[in-house]
DNA sequence: GTGGTCTAGACCACA
DNA sequence: GTGGTCTAGACCACG
């Protein structure tokens, strides 16, 4: 499980570390149970503030992808396979992706390459 | 074709223009050639300010969506039919659909679903 | 001698034509004494404003480059063979000259590559 | 590294201030990893608005010379040596090239003297 | 009458 | 304390 930051990036430093993460539970790389490095660690490791990490921890709570406890630390605790998406997740999920794939069509991609291209990249998550 | 904006939204109000506008162009409801609003007549219907109209436009202009004239306003230049799209783009847009993608996965959301949900939103396109 | 404009292009139409007027007299396409276009006639075959093609023939008096007079319209006043260029013009040139060969130099071009360019570029002219 | 504007040039302020940051690129005053001031710096020392000095540091940031951090402010990120130009950017350059070398030779100025002072520039970049 | 530019001043997100 | 965003209001270039 390797993170990296790029700090003059277009998306702000916890976006970066929480996007990294939930491609990794995608991915299977972290599996509920799994603990991630401590905030103290993390910073250390990426050379960033710890209060950075801490935002991004955070935001994953809030999305349901993480638990925070004060001996455990961060801990995974939804992957894939726990269940189907809450009805809300999906609602807020939408929008975005009729503007993700708004953007792919409308610049020129056929809709069957852009279904390719997601097929593509879900593979990666279960070939794994 | 009508715009409308949440001031307190998550993003900002001329990413909201800029997103309802490629969708529009990927829907078809504004082909190449179509005029958009002036800025300063967007900006009163909306009550927001012209400065932030104007931000929304000139990233469009920067994606080739519009062109922005000097006396015909700003004026839709590219739709999904105008060429395919280059390979910087794809590029670009492919790890932001990964990000989404793994979001919706990791959520519980089987690919299958994940897939059928995109080409439902891109039937929304191509149907109209 | 083909004019054309690209009336929602990023340099201003009268831009466009003083430019390529320009390039004609370096590449002996206009000679002195031939003449130019009226303004009526130039913009409606281009379908602009008068008044933007008046803008151009003035600037282009202004540079030196054209004499416009009543009966006789706009004439080629000045060609490269029309003796050594004015101490003026070129102190007005070199700074803008910088710029661009700046940009080009920062941007990874090595000089040798950009003088070779600019020898092509200048060879387009005198090859003629 | 002083930079200076021209309130009433022909060219806007905040296009002064991305020439003369460019030409600095290009003759080593700035290399990559260089710290600009920040916005609400220049803008006080220049007596202009922080806005302006915005749109300059963002022009520069599209065009890849320099990153915009959320601490560090403006760094410059691209120098001569950062690898070979791309050519899209050697695409749009060319043309601009073309008009200002035909200025030169349809003003008098020989070819080859054109060629020299352009050698002459560009060994003010790389004599530092 | 359009977009482009500039100024002035404010608040927020980020680190 | 940085850049990012938004507002308000003004003048200019362009056509």
């Amino acid at each position: 499980m390797l993170l990296t930051v790029e700090p003059d990036g277009d998306d702000p430093i916890y976006q970066q570390l929480r996007d990294q993460i939930v491609v990794a539970i995608a991915a299977g790389v972290l599996v509920p149970g799994d603990a991630l490095p401590t905030t103290r660690q993390l910073a250390a490791d990426l050379g960033i503030n710890m209060h950075t990490v801490n935002k991004a921890y955070d935001l994953l709570r809030r999305e349901g992808f993480v638990r925070l406890g004060r001996r455990t630390g961060a801990v995974v605790a939804r992957g894939p396979a726990d269940g189907p998406a809450d009805a809300e997740d999906v609602a807020e999920w939408e929008p975005r992706a009729r503007t993700l794939l708004a953007e792919a069509f409308a610049k020129g991609m056929p809709p069957q390459e852009v279904l390719e291209r997601c097929q593509v990249l879900l593979d990666e998550f279960t070939k794994r």
